[in-house]
DNA sequence: CAATATTTTCAGAAAAAAATGAAATTTGTC
DNA sequence: GACAAATTTCATTTTTTTCTGAAAATATTG
């Protein structure tokens, strides 16, 4: 019995390790599946996950040896999350190296997404609203040309109103 | 010349059949992105997009010859469909097949959609962060334990936000 | 309740997406 | 401006997702 206490009891600081590191496992996680919601890779939501929950600026080394993934995947990460300005870069004296720091305004994060990534849908939704209009006035059939024009105002009006409410979604997250 | 227009111009019936030809593929291509954007498969999409434009109840082996799709695609997609109650099925007299017709109020479709797929995420987030933060409070650190706090206060935040604006968005959906 | 039509399931194939890592490029330093 | 460090790119590999189709299960009719 001695024996097993010794190795399962922990000493204080080895249990405070212990915690740290569990909660940051755990974060990762998190943020992986936060970003797996809107589509993104794994990669991306480890990489967030790790800066959301370290202190210091990370540098892209730093974020590939603790993550243990590849320099592409990284590189690729890191453009990703800046492109959403979901991370910045931090100056860091005396080192030529790029350290990471997240960005944690998820307004701005979530903002950011559904302009770069939802708008420009909605936009090229329009068109091809527009075009199949364009078919359906030119039907002979009277009973199908109306049916379709239902089903395309109905869409239309979809379109509209996810265009509305996209935008007023990011206000209504103040928070 | 005469030739080349002999080939290149439609009768009025040819033209027409074209016309609901395109519309309707340009649909399906609609509703297949619009699918895609929420993690749907492209099979699912092209069901739903046949549908939507079809005046008339579909059988699967309809479905199937019209897009070409594989038995279990369909009875697959069918499926998925059926769980967002973005179809319903319909009864044809003297007929023992099952017939399909779309869904078209967008606002139940999509109500359905975050009640089964988004609103269970946020449980688990929940539940998730509740096991950061025991972790948090163990630690003996005080700047690090502080600043995880802080950042983890913040994601609650984050998920009582999303809890509370999600169903308001379907609310506002109403068009 | 047997015969047959319809639908579902699921193992394997095909396709798509993501990760890798080494070469190429860019950036910063002396 | 040459050198070295850091980063990006991209062809290839790995992993994951989706599709297929035939077999199993289910439902319907005479």
């Amino acid at each position: 019995m001695a024996e097993d206490h010794e190795i399962s009891e922990l000493t204080p600081q080895a249990q405070n390790l212990k915690n740290r590191y569990e909660l940051e496992v755990e974060g990762i996680d998190y943020f992986v599946r936060f970003m797996n919601l809107l589509g993104l890779p794994r990669s991306v939501g480890e990489i967030y996950g790790l800066l959301y929950f370290s202190k210091d600026p990370m540098s892209m080394d730093e974020i590939v040896k603790r993550l243990g993934m590849s320099l592409g995947s990284a590189s690729q990460g890191l453009r990703t999350l800046r492109s959403f300005k979901a991370i910045r870069t931090t100056y860091v004296m005396g080192d030529r190296k790029d350290y990471y720091v997240a960005e944690t305004e998820f307004r701005t994060l979530i903002g950011t997404f559904i302009k770069e990534e939802i708008m420009p849908h909605l936009d090229s939704a329009g068109q091809r609203i527009e075009r199949m209009s364009h078919h359906m006035e030119a039907l002979q059939d009277l009973e199908d040309k109306s049916f379709l024009q239902t089903r395309l105002k109905k869409l239309e009006r979809l379109k509209k109103g996810a265009a509305a409410v996209l935008p007023t979604l990011v206000g209504l997250l103040k928070l």
